[in-house]
DNA sequence: CATCATGTTATAAT
DNA sequence: CATTATAACATGAT
């Protein structure tokens, strides 16, 4: 479930724990989820400290504790965050729980693709301090936009859109909605697309990140009836722009909705 | 019972 | 070596 907006919305849950000291936790240790952390002291570490910051990046969260201490948090396919009243009772899948004396921010993560991370250092770890440039920043330009697609010439539009190296926080729904707003197949290499359709595509990029936080990401409200969104789950969908009927088939080993008539799957050479 | 799931990554193949 | 394709992960919903 969770891309981009999604992990801004549930990053959000936890708000009520900042500037709150964490009273006692509750793990799963040994979960999945866990994989590559120690749990042992992690305890030790959170108790007594006061949650002083929430930060995203693409898919990514980070939650600083007083001044020296990380938790990392990826939702994976099924994980969310929430915040329950203090008397909160641990159930199957809430694999970590902070418990302030008012709340308990809850980790729940039933198919445990997700993961929690912990550091403790002055500066905030590696793995969060050398993440691409996000969607919205300088150097999220469309020069480098059209550097990726040259460099991943052969690969289909869809898995391309999906790397987070390159598009941190697209998923699966956005790559489709980006596709589709920008009008490119789903099959097109990417060394096919050139200008103008690169610089396009760059456009609806952040145009499609940008009105996704101001919706689901702000209060889980919907994007535009006119986005492919609300269609492109239903059998029998069709295109919100021509009405034709929508096709929905794996690319790239994922499924993909989109429309024939709307999204062109070849593009002519440029012109000068 | 079979199929599918809004994600990532190890491994194989090119 | 760099890029691309596929399988696997673990569980619940349909």
């Amino acid at each position: 479930m969770p891309e981009l907006a999604e992990v801004r919305y549930f990053s959000q849950r936890w708000r009520p724990g900042l500037c709150k000291r964490i009273t006692r936790i509750h793990i799963h240790a040994g979960k999945r989820v866990f994989r590559g952390t120690q749990t042992a002291g992690l305890s030790r570490s959170l108790v007594g400290q006061l949650l002083g910051k929430i930060q995203t990046h693409g898919k990514q969260m980070m939650f600083r504790f007083g001044e020296d201490r990380w938790l990392g948090v990826h939702l994976g396919m099924t994980g969310r965050l929430s915040a329950k009243s203090a008397a909160h009772l641990p159930s199957k899948h809430d694999h970590l729980i902070l418990y302030t004396s008012r709340h308990a921010l809850v980790f729940e993560d039933p198919r445990l693709f997700g993961r929690i991370r912990f550091d403790r250092s002055p500066q905030p770890p590696p793995w969060w301090s050398t993440l691409p440039p996000d969607l919205f920043s300088r150097d999220f330009s469309a020069r480098r936009l059209k550097q990726i697609l040259q460099k991943r010439s052969r690969t289909p539009l869809k898995p391309l859109l999906l790397l987070q190296d390159f598009f941190p926080g697209i998923g699966n729904w956005m790559a489709d909605e980006i596709l589709w707003q920008a009008g490119l197949d789903p099959r097109l290499r990417a060394g096919s697309v050139l200008h103008p359709h690169a610089f396009r595509l760059h456009r609806t990029i952040r145009k499609v990140a940008r009105q996704a936080l101001a919706t689901i990401g702000k209060n889980w409200s919907d994007p535009p009836r006119s986005w492919l969104f609300p269609h492109r789950w239903s059998d029998g969908g069709r295109c919100p722009r021509c009405r034709k009927p929508l096709i929905r088939r794996p690319v790239g080993g994922r499924t993909t909705c989109w429309c024939p008539a709307c999204q062109k799957a070849t593009l002519p050479r440029r012109t000068r």
